[in-house]
DNA sequence: TAGATTGTTAATCGATTAACAATC
DNA sequence: TAGATTGTTAATCGATTAACAATC
């Protein structure tokens, strides 16, 4: 809330929190010190207390954090106290699988449309919601409140829908297309680049393989 | 191939060069600067000739880096110049998915297994891979090299399946499950957490909101 | 040769860790 | 109160950027 920036490190981190919180909610645990939290965690305690106060200072001395009152109030940071209208672009296989995923209603993200280019589709519901025609997409957002796109179709096909979504006031795409989106400032894009992950970890495979055969 | 260790940022960013530089090829561009480079891929000039100087000088002074040449060293640097034999555990929506993006198999990924803990889907083709019953996994792994697991399990359900092929000898797990694994050091683990990728977009999406009300 | 551009060292910037005073 | 643990400042570490000599 306040002009201070937090650096991209810190916000890939704070999801990381909230999960580890969630499940020490599960196993009925009131307060955890940023020590024992660490130990779990496998980071230092010293990065947590940097990271939380970041945002406030959510402890108290002598006593640690709340559980529960960390997770409610990083979920507030995430903005998972608000409801976020989500459509898809591209019912193939990821598509459908981010649709069928059911946590993410949960958190406040609301699939309120699917769309593809082929027609053989058009109709065909997933959890609930029918696919229709791309060709109908600004239409639909004309009538529908929407801020998130996700984004799972092929690269040339993902560009031209991006600026389409763009044009059309989208206020966020999560991509999943193998390339990059030019998007103006006010459009949040997140990455998912699944290819790029692989090869990361064949890096680290070939890597290792060496370290432990050349010598 | 040197014992110098390279940072986990640089290894992040090299699938990025790599694509990047094979869009250049399909362009038949045969050169290209640091400088040019830099422009196209919003990164300092400065950074991609320090990144690429970890592995040795791809380049020559006055010319730049020989596209195809630069393309096909960081292939080799990111081990897809070698087969990965590759299962996947979990043959639900996402699991699907990724056996049937077949730009992995060009790029030396291999599939040769699919499982699944649900008997309905023994037999069922994907890929032309039959899904096997989870169970047969041990015996699997003895048979058949067996690189990379690709885990799409619930996490509970994950977890366990990961001690399983650490058992058995798996090299890397490319884990989609909302759950940290415990791997001895000499298994790569690449972790893929969409939902926290959701949640940083999430952030974001509140956080320019809020930057653009208040005031 | 002159011009271009790398490879590489040095300077800067940012992020992580350590330390400890404040305080519950 | 004494002990525990945060919030926060200072020190360290690492990564990015700038600068430029080397060299094609």
């Amino acid at each position: 809330m306040e002009a201070k920036e937090i650096s991209k490190a810190v916000v890939k981190r704070l999801p990381r929190y909230y999960r580890y919180l969630g499940e020490l909610m599960e196993e009925k645990v009131e307060r955890i010190s940023s020590n024992d939290l660490s130990k779990k965690m496998h980071v230092t305690a010293s990065q947590i207390r940097q990271d939380l106060n970041n945002f406030g200072g959510f402890g108290q001395q002598g006593y640690g954090y709340n559980v529960e009152y960390l997770y409610t109030e990083i979920g507030k940071i995430l903005g998972l106290d608000t409801i976020h209208p989500m459509i898809i672009l591209g019912a193939g296989n990821l598509g459908q699988a981010l649709a069928n995923y059911g946590d993410f209603e949960k958190r406040g993200f609301r699939l309120v449309g699917i769309f593809d280019v082929n027609p053989v589709l058009e109709g065909i519901s997933v959890r609930g919601i029918e696919i229709q025609m791309i060709s109908r997409l600004p239409e639909f957002m004309k009538e529908n409140q929407v801020e998130i796109a996700i984004l799972t179709l092929p690269k040339n096909k993902a560009k031209e829908m991006a600026k389409i979504l763009i044009e059309n006031g989208i206020k966020a795409i999560w991509n999943f297309a193998h390339t990059d989106l030019d998007a103006p400032e006010d459009v949040i894009v997140e990455n998912v680049h699944l290819s790029e992950s692989l090869m990361a970890l064949s890096y680290n495979l070939s890597q290792y393989r060496n370290e432990h055969t050349e010598k």
